[in-house]
DNA sequence: GCCAACGTTGGC
DNA sequence: GCCAACGTTGGC
């Protein structure tokens, strides 16, 4: 059992249309960064526990959590030409780009905003304030358990 | 909307 | 395999 953090532009797909579908699952498609890529294919597995980052808006921050439950398959986006995930270099029996569903599974009261993160030093390790453009990150147990502190 | 950070591409 | 140019992410 691991921990992740996915990011999602709200404006895009928020918490409150993965908390709409419950309880069917959200494919976690369009990934298209290698590092991300890596942690998806090799590393997440059924059930494991996924916090939910809004970037690119007003709120800022972890605004709940999911959980995985079906781990890497092939994201089909990536050879379908008018899809805006379509990937020319990709090759069918190659594939390059992969995909997980995750489950709703809470919205925190409040937001965990970056800020708080940021001023949190028991949060200092985490690979969101160090590495800004990964959009797929592991997430310790220590972290996970400070950040659900804070939140219930 | 700006721009810093940084991942990716491609020429050499 | 280096690195400059380019494109994208994401906070502000």
């Amino acid at each position: 059992m691991a921990y992740w953090l996915f990011k999602t532009e709200p404006d895009h797909f928020s918490i409150d249309d993965l908390a709409a579908i419950y309880p069917k699952s959200e494919r976690w498609n369009g990934i298209r960064n290698y590092q991300a890529r890596n942690f998806l294919r090799d590393d997440i597995s059924k059930n494991d526990e996924v916090l939910i980052y809004h970037s690119q808006c007003k709120k800022i921050g972890i605004v709940g959590t999911a959980i995985v439950t079906q781990p890497a398959y092939v994201d089909q986006d990536q050879f379908d030409i008018a899809n805006d995930y379509y990937d020319a270099k990709a090759n069918l029996n190659k594939p390059r780009w992969y995909c997980v569903d995750i489950q709703f599974k809470q919205i925190f009261k409040q937001t965990l905003t970056l800020q708080q993160i940021k001023q949190e030093p028991k949060l200092q390790s985490m690979i969101l304030l160090k590495q800004g453009r990964l959009s797929i990150q592991p997430v310790t147990q220590k972290e996970w358990q400070v950040i659900m502190h804070y939140v219930t």
